[in-house]
DNA sequence: CTGAAAGCGCTTACAG
DNA sequence: CTGAAAGCGCTTACAG
């Protein structure tokens, strides 16, 4: 068995006391400049590496951040959903330049959370990601913030509480996506997606590309709306319902790219083809987007830039700093599922 | 600020020792029954959580893996491979089961490793993960061999090691993949991946597509080989070449599904039918495949049996236990990129 | 600039 | 079955 070195061993090699070891490693200004190279250097040499639990327990922070990734349990459990996958990428990432570790644990809306990782100490704080409906998770954020504990979240709204909560500006997505469409020249819209209380960010875009459409001219009340949750099963689903209604529609606008992934196949089974016949238009510019036949336009979200200001954000919240509410700005990507503009 | 609860507290308020509180905690059978509910309760009243850093000081060890996810620098950063990140959930869920926690970290495999979790007893072992050049990180890894830590690695062979080592039966599934392809009348077959030494994966689900070929009385070297690593772009490229060399060729096997997906796109853009005039197999069935169109037939290896396999057998070597080799096998996957069986 | 000492919150041998 | 005590390996106020 390897035995690790510990400061005393090194106190030892060097001739001084291990608090002086201590200190020399955290590169505290108040140490002699030779010793602290004579420790460093012995350090070095025997691969020491400062003991992680003992340094956390007497600091009482762990420089730790964990990540719940909770996802809907109706969704097929194989299948995580790559936008969040690609967040999941991104915050690593973030952690790594702010030198902290993550924690990270999927977990089913459903579970009795194992939200006490900042009352045991492994992470100082807790950054939230998911879809699914709202409502089911409300609760639990709110016993989070009976519990003081350190937390952000992607998409949510906490009530009372705008600054923990991270998202992009849904409605003007919604609003370029509506926009396009137009531009595409297209006439008779349809939406696919959740837009009920559960589901605010769905409703967000949702009330965007009501937005565009009314400016055209179009009334709520032309577009047909369909439920689906973000699933590409969901978005088949949806379609099979609007075609069954025998609704005029040539463009349909998707909550999800997932979801759009679901109805572009479902046209295809009912030979229908993409963008003549029917336009169709994604949110997220997860990876498939781009791959899909035809490629799908879509509103992306960056995900980079949603990464760094959770983490951010999170450790300001962690060191008692004041966070602003900010939100990331959509962007609108042009490809083949829409076709051309006319204007 | 709020005020975490200890030992002591319960301890207190149950009227006995703390040493009485830990051990009922831990469900220690030697505590009276009536003592340990009493303390148990109060414990869940006060929302108490034991502080792992103390816990995992006294005790030596941390109920922590690290999962290090390295990705080839040339690699478009943005996009991590999905085959990974799917290994990535699936390792997830294996840790929760056997409750340990995760701690995920990216590494280009230029980097100085921070492959130090365990030295700092923030983990007590390791799983590695990714494509890359292998001898670009045989060096590394025997560092860690050097340093007795604790790993598990996907893919690449430890050297005097295999233990350490899972992956699929890579062989076997270049064999499936030929054998399709032989099946559904293909004639002409080139491959494209790294069949290098440094890609022992790539290398040998090359060989096991000649395995097949080999009992059609197809010599390898009626196979063209064109190099690519593990990406779209990559894979668009090699078809390129391909093209350009006026090969002779109805049938592709690529060593990845992102390679795959860059064929497809490159044989769509020279209006070549895929099955039809060429057809096209890939290997891990990442989501995408069944998005493609046409949908890529594919070697599936599973990641839910692969992920547990990684965490068990960590486990085994973190507690001294042995551990066997083993294969994941691999699975046929037909879609409609290769056309249907003639025979 | 350096050292001796206390203490973070647990777990566990030891004694009873 | 329970308690008093030691100790895991650090960091940091305190004293010099």
């Amino acid at each position: 068995m390897r035995d690790k070195a510990t400061s005393f061993d090194i106190a030892y090699m060097a001739g001084v006391s291990q608090s002086t070891v201590s200190r020399a490693l955290r590169n505290s200004p108040q140490v002699n400049k030779e010793t602290r190279e004579k420790v460093q250097a012995i350090a070095r040499q025997l691969n020491y590496k400062v003991d992680k639990n003992a340094s956390n327990l007497r600091q009482q922070r762990s420089s730790t951040l964990a990540l719940l990734l909770f996802e809907d349990p109706t969704t097929d459990e194989s299948l995580i959903n790559p936008f969040f996958l690609s967040m999941l990428g991104s915050i690593t990432r973030a952690c790594a330049k702010r030198s902290q570790d993550l924690l990270v644990s999927f977990q089913q809306l459903s579970d009795d959370w194992h939200a006490d990782y900042e009352d045991s100490n492994k992470a100082d704080g807790i950054i939230l990601l998911g879809y699914g409906d709202y409502k089911d998770y409300e609760e639990k954020l709110h016993k989070l913030l009976a519990q003081e504990t350190h937390f952000v979240c992607w998409g949510a709204e906490v009530l009372g509480h705008p600054e923990f909560t991270l998202r992009s500006n849904n409605r003007e997505g919604g609003r370029l996506a509506g926009e396009h469409l137009l531009a595409t020249g297209h006439k008779k819209f349809a939406f696919v997606g959740n837009a009920s209380e559960g589901s605010p960010e769905f409703s967000a875009r949702y009330l965007g590309f009501i937005d565009a459409l009314n400016k055209a001219g179009i009334s709520a009340a032309q577009v047909p709306h369909f439920d689906a949750i973000s699933t590409e099963s969901a978005g088949d689903k949806a379609t099979e319902q609007l075609l069954a209604g025998r609704h005029q529609v040539d463009a349909i606008f998707c909550a999800s790219d997932l979801i759009a992934i679901g109805v572009m196949r479902c046209l295809k089974r009912r030979n229908l083809r993409v963008p003549e016949d029917i336009a169709v238009m994604g949110f997220d510019d997860i990876p498939v987007a781009s791959f899909a036949t035809p490629a799908l336009s879509t509103i992306q979200q960056d995900t980079t830039q949603a990464g760094e200001l959770l983490v951010n954000n999170l450790l300001q919240l962690i060191n008692n700093q004041p966070i602003t509410v900010s939100q990331i700005e959509p962007k609108l990507i042009i490809r083949q599922s829409c076709g051309f503009n006319r204007t």
